[in-house]
Parts: structure tokens; sequence; C-alpha cells
DNA sequence: AGCATTACTTGTACGGCGTATAGTTGTCAA
DNA sequence: TTGACAACTATACGCCGTACAAGTAATGCT
């Protein structure tokens, strides 16, 4: 069940044929999701992409859904949870948060996949004990900590989710083609009832600004909490 | 294209063969995917629940897609986007927060076709036109309004989703049996390692009180919301 | 009344999916 | 040389969405 080649060194060669592994599967695994999404991933595809039979990944995986687990936790791994503890913990919950979209956003298919294979893994684990940690430092107690720390993780993914055009499936130009129909759908809608969509169509739509998205949006969770420990914990626990 | 029956209506007979519709359609879709979970909804199950071929459906839509489409339309046209015009800015969009909220719970597969097949409809267009309106109103520019209105919209699917024990497609039995397990994992984690999260285990993984839940993450929104606006406008718009 | 048209529904079939089961090969210790 | 075992292949099954074509009941026109 648990197996693993224990040759140590498969090669780089092309031409000669290299074992499988679990890190190599995972791997283009995720190169293949980021590249042309994540629901038009198949065994079948991934496995002529490695140059085996499909039936060669289920060595490796119990299924597709324990693939997909194993692909989530490479992109936990890539995570970086070192904050400052010298500072302000606003500043280091920020820096947690930062770290996730980081990855998130040099993933288009991590956002779906930390999402929907939750399943706990180590990387997973020491992200949310560090959270929970600052939050627990700034006087919240665990029932607080545990909401607002899962609050941090939903924030992150769906910061990067709600980033206007985000849909990794649509290559560059149908996504510019995607964008420019809805500005105008959006801009030609009867002003009279809808005054505040017509204005708002081209921010509704583009996001000629990414910074001022995530910015803005870690912000407004930052200073959610700032709020919430203002009114539960004695101020800077 | 558009064809949909004339004939106004089709008796409650169990026996009495009913024409389908496109309303009848994708309420029992919604009935079904709340009950088994929104990914075991096939249109051969769905068909043989309303007692028709497979290809019937395809009259009344034109793919699997545009059928639930047509489900989340329903679910937004459920969304009651009233709020009293007179009351303080934060407590309208606290309302159509709730509302939406209040909507998804009811709908386990929801929050996913909500997030989804985010297809522009009437409904939608007509929350996000007084979500945007209230946010104006508060002295937001465009910008802002656009950013804050994406963040309440997301902030109402994920607090369902994220809601501790949100599985719409397990039972109850597979839910607290899984809750159980999950709990101990946490609990029986080496204590040196992660005191934070064997401290924290019950609320991270169980949820005694949902309300706590809705009311704090929606706090967590509008005061960051607040926060943003003594900061960007000159104060109640 | 007769008939074409429209509105639905069925029947059949195709290609693709995940994967169960069983068989084949390469590697290496004894 | 042999045999055990890890790593993979071959084949097949039962799902899925849906294209295509044929069938049937109700409706509107003459």
């Amino acid at each position: 069940m648990d197996a693993e080649p224990r040759s140590e060194e498969p090669d780089g060669e092309d031409g000669g044929r290299v074992r499988l592994s679990k890190r190599a599967v995972t791997d283009r695994a995720l190169k293949l999701a980021d590249a042309d999404g994540l629901d038009t991933l198949t065994i079948r595809k991934l496995a002529q992409d490695l140059g085996v039979t499909p039936m060669a990944l289920y060595w490796h995986f119990r299924s597709k859904e324990d693939l997909l687990e194993g692909v989530a936790e490479r992109v936990w791994d890539e995570i970086d949870v070192n904050v400052d503890p010298a500072a302000p913990w606003p500043d280091q919950l920020a820096g947690i948060l930062k770290s996730l979209v980081s990855v998130l956003r040099t993933h288009p298919s991590a956002p779906r996949l930390v999402l929907e294979h939750e399943k706990r893994n180590e990387a997973a684990l020491r992200a949310t004990e560090i959270t929970l940690g600052i939050l627990r430092g700034a006087g919240f107690d665990p029932r607080y900590a545990s909401e607002i720390a899962r609050s941090a993780l939903w924030t992150g993914i769906t910061l990067v989710m709600s980033e206007p055009g985000y849909h990794p499936q649509f290559s560059a130009e149908e996504h510019a083609e995607k964008l420019r129909r809805n500005q105008i759908e959006l801009a030609m809608l009867p002003a009279a009832r809808y005054p505040r969509l017509v204005e708002c169509a081209a921010p509704m739509t583009a996001c000629d600004d990414p910074e001022f998205h995530y910015q803005l949006g870690i912000e407004l969770f930052i200073d959610g909490v700032r709020a919430a420990a203002g009114r539960v914990t004695g101020g800077q626990g």
C-alpha cells in the first residue's frame, strides 16, 4: 500500500526509461493542471504525459482522489510560514496571509486543490499551528482563534479566486475576449435600473492593478480581526 | 432554442403524465443535489427521478452546464435584497450578507453552484446593484465599491462552506464519525510540536454553535469595511 | 376535417472517464 | 539459475455527457 521505490537516483536523461515516483507524478500533475485547468486533468492524460499506462499510476496512488491530495500537499509545502515573532501580531498574521496568497497565485490550480482536498498534512498542520499561535498570542481564546485561523485560510483562497478574470482554464486571448464582452454587457445595462453597475462596469470586471486587489483584501481581513481583538481581548495580548 | 410550454397548468396528480418545464427540472435538480451532493447529480439520475429519458432534458437545456446555471439562478432568486435604506450603511451591508448566508445555508449545494456557475442573471445583477449602491453611498469610489462588493459575495459563500463539518455529500452519521476522528487526530498530535492545535482540537473541528461562526464572520467583514471607509472616505458618506 | 408544424420524448450509440483484476516484465538476493 | 517481489501493462466494466435520428402528441391553418 505504501510502497515507494528505494532507488534514489533516477537520472535526467530523456532517452532512458525512468522509474516513476510519487513526487514525479504529483509534480507533473500540478504542471499539467496549472497549464490546462484542473478538471481537464485526467489519469489517462497524465499517464500519457509521463509515458506510462494509466494503471501504472495506481501503483503509487490508491485513487485519483489520493493523487490530488498529494498534489495539494505539494502546494502546502511551498508555503513559507516563517514570520518575525518580534513583530506586532497583525503584521505576523498579514505575513502568513501574504505567503499563502503568493503561492496560490503562482499555481492557478492551487486554490481549488487546497479547497477541495483538505486532508490534513504535515505542512498544513504547521501553518495552522503557527497561525493559531499568533492569534492566541494576540489574546484570542481557542474558540476565536480557531474561527479566525480558518477564516484566514479561506480569505487567502478566495482572494486569489476572486481576482477579476481568474479563470485558469482559459487562454490569454479567450480571457481578454471574455473580459471585453463582460464589460460591454454591464455598460449596456439600462442605466435607469442599474446605475451603479453601469458606473462600475470597468472595475467590476477588469483588474488593471492586481496589487490593489490583494492589498485591499488583506487589509480588510486584518482590520476586521483587529476590531474583534479590541472587542474580545484586553488589547494587545 | 428558447422554447417553453405555454400550457400553464400541469396538475399535481402523480398518476397523470406532467409535461416538463425548465422550472420543474431545476427544482428537482436542486432538491436532488441538496439531498445527495452536487457531484452525484447526473443527467441520467435526474431524468429517472423525473420519470423521463435522459435526452428529454436536452430539450429544455443546451447542456448539463446550462442546466446547472439554471439551478444557480434559482438560488439567486431566493435571496432577499431588500434593506432599510434609512439604516446606517454597515447595517444595510450586514443585512444583505445575512440574507445571502441564510439562503446558502438552506441549500447545501448552493455555495458551490453560485461559486462555479457565475453567469450573470437578473437576480444576481439586482443584488450586486444594491450592494454597490450601499457602498457608493458610504463614500467608496467605484474601484473600492467593486472590490468590496465582490468581497462580500465571497465572504458569504465561504462562510457557509467553512462552517466546521460542512460536507453536504455525507450523511449525518458519516459526518459525526468524521468529526470524532478529526478531533481525536488533532488531540493526539505531539503536544510539544503542536501545542496550539492540541489545545484547539475541539473548536477547530466541531461547531456546537453555528450562530457564533456566522456572526463572527459577518462582524469580521463589516468591521474590515468600516476601517477601510475610515481610511479612504471622508467618514459616513 | 385534413394536414403540416411545433413541442416534446425516446432509442441507440459514441467516446471518454476512473479503476478492478489479472498478467507481464525487470531487478536482485540467495 | 531461481524465485520473490516491485513496477508496470493489458483488458475490460460500468459509469458519464450527449450527438443524432426517429417517434408521437398537441396545435394552428386552411
